[in-house]
RNA sequence: GGAGAGGUGCCGGAGUGGUUAAUCGGAGCAGACUGUAAAUCUGCCGCUGUAAUGGCUGCGCAGGUUCGAAUCCUGCCCUCUCCA
């Protein structure tokens, strides 16, 4: 019987596992195993979808276990199939290292780089040529191709399908042969591919590799996976303050969910937490609080979370000015257009925008809303438009 | 190679000669409410600009017809379906 914690990493947070059985047995051995998690170099941010399955690398990398990491230089340029967009420009080398470096500097804040192995797929696929591609594609049928799911609904919706998309299944499953793999790592969206790479391995003769799905974390809708094209993440390198009010605005259902997937809780606190929210016995803000400032910590350490707090609290429920405004505008004249002030700060796109903002009551300065174009500016003064693009007014004579 | 359908704003999707900067829904933004949650209500949602029913750009690309085109014609590009 594999000891607790083993089971606990084996079992908490995870969608899925394929094969379980297999997977114990393989822990069971005790050797290193080699953990496979492949990386798209033309996503180079990593978001908080992507950390719930960085955060389970780390978990097996405890337990002694080497993760090899690959560039996924060659199959960035097909682009995800499960990407709606399908036309995807082709990345120059200097981007895709530039890419992996960015990447990896974000990988390495929560998986630990003395037991991960970076390869690149070029490394293999370079020297691939047309005989091995007709070697490799002619072991997989059309139908199995199509027993994708996302594959199946966009050719029978009548929505395009390269011939290159079906095959980045392919060239990802034979990452796995290339490195023998015994456990690939992939959200539950990576769940075919994977599964192809125990097919390939299968084929040449190797043990096929465990899959361990990972849930997907649901953006900051409420309704979509993470993703950064649908503009409902939270990335790791944002600023304390954005990753705080971005997990405030969060709603309330997901909390559950967040706290299992992405914070270290005993058994007893999540029970705790569980059932505060079931009992309404907290209100659910504070427990949002909570986590906020535990992930912001994650990344960004205390003080700048306690600050992140602090500051999240004095601007959207006192509704005062954040103590510390990084955009300021310096001006020579008093007499202003407010509309071009906040066109050259860059808080709005156009100046009808400004505008629009202003008739509807969203500009203010220190804390009087506007109402004309012409304003006069005083320095120290501060800009406010919408719910939080803050301008400190600077007057240039002032400076000098 | 042949036949047919189609390409509209961030997305979905109306619109087949003028009152269409383009119905509607979603997303987004602002305001009210509030816990930057949810729900609800209101407004906005190409650029520019105002005294304004102003100017400019715009419905795959390039031309053409017309007083006037997203809507008609020609060529090109792209996608889908069926046949081979």
């Amino acid at each position: 019987m594999p000891d607790k914690n083993v089971l606990n990493v084996l079992r908490k947070g995870i969608a899925e596992v394929i094969i379980e059985e297999e997977m114990l047995k393989l822990l069971e051995t005790g050797r290193p195993l080699r953990l496979k998690q492949g990386f798209d170099p033309s996503r180079p941010d990593i978001h908080l979808g992507h950390v719930v399955g960085l955060r389970k690398l780390r978990q097996f990398q405890d337990l002694g276990h080497q993760v090899i990491l690959i560039v996924g230089d060659w199959t960035a340029q097909i682009g995800d199939p499960s990407g709606e967009s399908i036309t995807r420009p082709m990345l120059t080398a200097e981007e895709v290292r530039s890419n992996a470096q960015t990447y990896m500097e974000q990988f390495f804040k929560v998986v630990d780089k003395e037991k991960t192995r970076v390869l690149w797929q070029s490394e293999w696929f370079g020297k691939f040529n047309l005989a091995d591609v007709l070697q490799l594609t002619s072991k997989f049928t059309v139908a199995q191709m199509l027993a994708r799911e996302d594959f199946n609904k966009r050719f029978t919706g009548g929505q395009p399908v390269t011939i290159t998309e079906l095959l980045y299944p392919l060239l990802q499953a034979y990452d796995s042969v290339v490195i023998n793999a015994d456990v690939e790592f992939g959200g539950t969206d990576q769940k075919f591919n994977c599964l192809m790479g125990r097919e390939l391995q299968k084929i040449k003769g190797q043990t096929p590799q465990q899959v361990i799905l990972m849930p997907l974390l649901v953006g900051t809708d409420g309704v979509h996976k993470m993703s950064k094209s649908l503009g409902n993440y939270i990335g790791i390198t944002e600023i304390p303050a954005d990753m705080f009010g971005k997990v405030m605005s969060i709603p309330d259902k997901l909390l559950l969910d967040y706290f299992e997937l992405l914070v270290d809780l005993t058994e007893e606190e999540f029970a705790g937490i569980k059932s505060d929210l079931e009992n309404d016995s907290i209100n659910p803000m504070n427990l949002k609080k909570r986590l906020a400032r535990t992930l912001v910590e994650q990344f960004h350490g205390e003080d700048a979370a306690a600050l992140a707090e602090s500051n999240f609290t004095r601007v959207f429920q006192d509704r005062k000015a954040p103590e510390e405004i990084e955009t300021t505008f310096q001006f020579s004249d008093e007499k202003a257009n407010i509309v071009e002030v906040m066109l050259s700060t860059g808080i709005v796109k156009s100046k009808g925008e400004a505008r629009r903002l202003i008739t509807q009551g969203g500009v203010q300065i220190d804390g009087v809303k506007i109402t004309s174009e012409t304003v006069s500016l005083k320095n120290g003064s501060i800009l406010r438009a919408g719910k939080r693009n803050f301008v400190r007014l600077i007057d240039k004579d002032l400076i000098k």
